[in-house]
DNA sequence: TAAGAATTTGTTATATTATAACATTTGAAT
DNA sequence: ATTCAAATGTTATAATATAACAAATTCTTA
């Protein structure tokens, strides 16, 4: 489903992405966010706060929880990012400059996650 | 949206069904689940565990956040409240008997919260 | 390019949300 | 009455997140 054949690949493509997104928009991808972001898109299970904050220490940062969460925010702001509220839990998002219609589900069984974008879906949620 | 005209009445007819619904199921509909779940359905804005907490520190209970905690559990459970993941709060289900293709929405903008029942949305999902 | 403004990051502390673990009480079923 | 399971009490702590202020960095533009 999520439909990954070589996860270097993935993630390169996200990266690229990102870039792209941030310049066209005038955003600063710094370092830090840069990073924080390449870890969370280390797999397609969703990354916790605090497991990037470990990870991150393991870096050149001297990384706490605040390093962490404003990376986090700033990477949800501009859609870079879904939080996943049900597990506390961030992913990457898949195509990210899609920004409209697109509704996660996430298996309750396993945590897998799903990035569900038919407009189908979109028109039967905004008459319900 | 939420259509509640006399909301006693609605406390009302919420406790009863609730009544209902555990003495059909054999469940134990003790005074502490009685009483959360009344507090929760106090308003129709989510209730935070720690505010229902504080609630019942006000009553005979010597409530801590287990106490709390483990009544949410029986009514989640037990399809009589939901948990709003998002803002980490729970809130009263409207029509508790029906169990399956029911999904929330909670606006982005003030948090009010609203169940979606339509076939179409099922549909739409499971298609998705 | 230097000064000032705005943004980002560092740092300490603390708030909020939730669960683990074990003891005690209560209720139901023999 | 006894026993067993379920519910509750109690203490402690884990997991998640933010507030507040200081320092460093980057951006603007004079």
């Amino acid at each position: 489903m999520l439909d990954c054949q070589d996860h270097e690949v993935c993630i390169e493509s996200a990266m690229r992405d990102a870039e792209e997104i941030c310049q066209e928009k005038g955003l600063r991808f710094t370092e830090l966010r840069k990073e924080v972001l390449k870890l969370i898109w280390l797999s397609h299970i969703p990354a916790k706060a605090y497991d990037i904050l470990e990870m991150l220490k393991g870096k050149t940062w001297s990384a706490k929880p605040p390093t962490v969460y404003r990376a986090l925010d700033f990477l949800l702001e501009n859609g870079l990012v879904h939080r996943l509220d049900s597990i506390n839990a961030y992913i990457g998002r898949s195509h990210p400059r899609d920004h409209t219609g697109c509704y996660f589900l996430i298996c309750t069984e396993c945590n897998e996650a799903k990035e569900c974008c038919s407009p189908e879906l979109s028109e039967a949620i905004e008459v319900a």
